[in-house]
DNA sequence: TTTTCGTTCCTAGCGCTGCTAGATCTCGGA
DNA sequence: TCCGAGATCTAGCAGCGCTAGGAACGAAAA
């Protein structure tokens, strides 16, 4: 009984380190650096061990996915709680969802951006990813008034997304990002 | 001359045809199936021969965008100049927009989503994109009241922007999609 | 203690990618 | 008719995600 829980506790550190590893690489050089066999290198096993742990590259990243999500969700949090009032929540928690995508562009890559498989928009959504769009919510909310407030949420993050995007693609000048972000939260909340 | 010129008209006769070629592809496979083997063997042409017309694959990609781009304007013009006021306009611009990404998804991930090798949000960006640009801040400018309606307008674009890319890539629930353009359109014409 | 057997892990390799060097072939001009 | 320049192809490089098959290890049985 020992030896087996030895082998399943070393067997997980590993799957951590592999995760870990992963988030570091893309961190540092972005996602299409992280190859397998540079992964398997940093994490000093042969890359078919990889996939002892993980269907493909594609579940490595999703799994990075949901551990930065609650990152992001705790970052959320703290920024909608720390707020006095609803309109400072709702400015607070933009600035905390942007500045995320700012400071981490690759973990938000993988959680909203790239073709991973994790589902989403459905009750086996990660909860990770549930605790952030709850936050979204509750900053949302005091400004919902008679409409649905899941959807709304939905309206409000699929603008911030908009935003971050477009303005990591170069699509977007930065110098108008704060006007841009201001301009979408007056409307926003009317 | 006569020579020179018809080597010329049919090194551009054959340049447009690497570009509907991929255009093509792309659309009935998506991006990732469109590589240059298979761009070279549709054209019935070598591999390298491609690389005597564009820098590399993204060259490609970025020509696709363009073209692709040109004709977006088109229908965004077409939705704008048919509606018979500013509520209807945006509207219908919106409706347009968000339709040409749901039956072009591969032609809008070239243009707005995937990383190609073309200047955005500078004077030197191709006319194809900001006349796209220009039927937006059309539409918007009844609403841009004392705000500046370039930033106005990338702001409304980066909405319907993000409403696009989480529905497609799976995190918005396409049944919600309508709601959630009209929650938008009421709150961002006040 | 020795042998067996199951698991774990690595080496090697498949088919694919974007891209390019160098040989070959075509064709206009002398 | 022959030459030379340009166009085009064949073949190959380094890298990708992924996997088959064998070697080495360690726990249980003799």
């Amino acid at each position: 009984m020992s030896i087996q829980s030895r082998k399943e506790r070393e067997r997980a550190e590993r799957e951590k380190l592999i995760i870990t590893a992963a988030r570091e690489l893309a961190e540092a050089e972005g996602w299409e650096a992280v190859t397998t066999r540079r992964l398997a290198e940093r994490v000093e096993y042969s890359q078919p061990v990889l996939y002892s742990h993980f269907k493909g590259k594609g579940a490595i990243m999703a799994a990075v996915a949901v551990e930065s999500c609650a990152d992001l969700a705790v970052e959320l949090r703290a920024a909608r709680t720390a707020a006095p009032d609803a309109r400072h929540a709702i400015a607070g928690v933009s600035a905390a969802y942007v500045a995320f995508a700012d400071r981490h562009p690759a973990l938000y890559d993988v959680i909203f951006s790239l073709d991973v498989p994790l589902p989403f928009a459905t009750p086996e959504a990660p909860p990770a990813l549930q605790a952030a769009f709850g936050e979204l919510a509750e900053a949302v909310r005091p400004y919902s008034g008679d409409d649905d407030l899941g959807a709304l949420t939905e309206t409000f993050w699929a603008a911030l997304h908009g935003l971050v995007t477009l303005m990591r693609g170069g699509r977007l000048p930065r110098e108008l990002h704060d006007l841009r972000l201001s301009l979408f939260l007056a409307r926003f909340t009317g």
